[in-house]
DNA sequence: GTCTATAGGCAGATAGAC
DNA sequence: GTCTATCTGCCTATAGAC
C-alpha cells in the first residue's frame, strides 16, 4: 500500500478527473501517462469506484491539512479567508477544477461511495468557513448579516461556480474578481 | 428535421447530460428510454458532437426566449433578477443541473464545437444580467458597488455553484437561501 | 509489482433492407 | 424513418506467468 506507483496513479487520475470528469478517462489513460499497463493500475485499485473513493479521500485529507495550516499561519479572519480562496485559485491556475466541484456535478453518473466522499469534502469546507466567519464577526474583523452557515454556503458556492465559468470562458481573472469582490463585502468598514 | 422524434431525442439527451454528464450516457441509453434503436438516434444526430451542439444550441435559444419574456413581464429590476433565479431553481427542482454548468465543468472531455456553444450560453446570461443590473441601478431600484459586469459574473457563478452543492448535499433549500441572500444584498435600502 | 493475454460487454458509428 | 446486422475499437476487470 501507499507505494510510489500508487501515488502516481492517484495524481494522474486526479488531474484527469479535474479536467475531463470521472467518465472522461480510462485506466489505460492513467497507465499510458505513467508508463505502465492498465492491469497494474487494477492491482492498486481493483475497480474504478475504489480509485474514486481513495482519490477523494486523499484529496479531503490533504485539504483538511491545508486548512489547519491556514489557522496556524493566520490569526485574522480576512487573511484566513483569503488563504482559503488561494487554495482554489492555485487549482484553477493549473487549468483544473476543484475535484469535488467536478464530481459533485456528475453525481448521478458516479458510484455511490464516491458521492459520500464528495459530500464529506463539502461539509469539511463549510464547517471550517463557518467557524472562521463566526469568530471573525465576534472579533469585529468581519461584518455580515445572517447566520455564518448561510454565508459559508454562499461563499463556497461562489468559488465552485466561478471556477467553472472562468475555465469555460478561458478567463482566469474572472475567478479573482468574483472572489475578491465577495471578500470586500465581508469587511466591517464601508471601504471596498 | 425537427420532427417529434428528434425533439424526444434531444429532451432525453438533455436530461441525461444534466444528471450524469456528457460522458455518462450512450446512444443506447437515449434509444432505450424513448423506445427506438440506437441506429435511429444516429439518423438524426450522426455523431455525439452533433447531438451536443444541437442540444446546447436549442437550450440557449429557449433560454434567450425566457429572458425576453422576463423583460416583458417584469419592469422592476429586482423582479427580473428573481425571475432569472427562478429559471435555475426550476431546473434544480427536477433534480438536474444547468446543462451548461455541467458541460462547462467537463470542458476538456468535450468536442470543441460543444464548448463554443457553452461559452455562448454564459455570455448570453451575463450580457442580460449586466443590462438588468445597469438599468436597475440607474433607476435607483438596485444598489451595488463596482461595475455591473463583475456583479453579473459573480451572480451567475453563485447560481451555478449553488446548484452543484445543493444537489450534491441533497438539500435544494441551500440554493434558495444562497440566491435570496444575494438578491437581498442588491437592494438599495439597508433592509435585508 | 508488473507483465501478457484475454474475457465479456459496451461504445460510437455505418450499411443496407424494409 | 426505423430497423437488423455488423464493424472496430475501447472499456473494466481477471487469470496467471514472471
Amino acid at each position: 500500500m501507499s507505494g510510489i506507483t500508487a501515488e502516481r496513479v492517484l495524481d494522474t487520475a486526479q488531474r484527469l478527473i479535474q479536467t475531463r470528469g470521472f467518465n472522461g478517462f480510462s485506466y489505460r489513460d492513467i497507465a499510458g501517462e505513467i508508463g505502465i499497463k492498465s492491469a497494474s493500475v487494477h492491482y492498486y485499485f481493483p475497480s474504478k469506484a475504489d480509485l474514486g473513493v481513495a482519490l477523494v479521500s486523499r484529496y479531503r485529507k490533504n485539504f483538511a491539512a491545508e486548512l489547519d495550516g491556514i489557522l496556524d499561519r493566520h490569526a485574522e479572519a480576512s487573511k484566513r479567508l483569503k488563504a482559503f480562496v488561494e487554495l482554489f485559485r492555485q487549482t484553477l491556475k493549473s487549468e483544473r477544477l476543484c475535484l469535488c466541484g467536478m464530481l459533485g456535478a456528475e453525481r448521478d453518473g458516479l458510484p455511490e461511495p464516491v458521492n459520500d466522499q464528495v459530500r464529506a469534502f463539502f461539509q469539511l469546507c463549510e464547517g471550517w468557513l463557518c467557524e472562521v466567519l463566526k469568530n471573525g464577526r465576534k472579533a469585529g474583523e468581519l461584518a455580515f448579516r445572517g447566520n455564518p452557515r448561510n454565508v459559508a454556503d454562499q461563499f463556497l458556492s461562489l468559488l465552485e461556480g466561478a471556477m467553472v465559468l472562468a475555465r469555460s470562458l478561458n478567463d482566469p481573472e474572472r475567478f479573482d474578481k468574483a472572489a475578491s469582490t465577495y471578500l470586500g463585502v465581508l469587511k466591517p468598514s464601508t471601504q471596498e
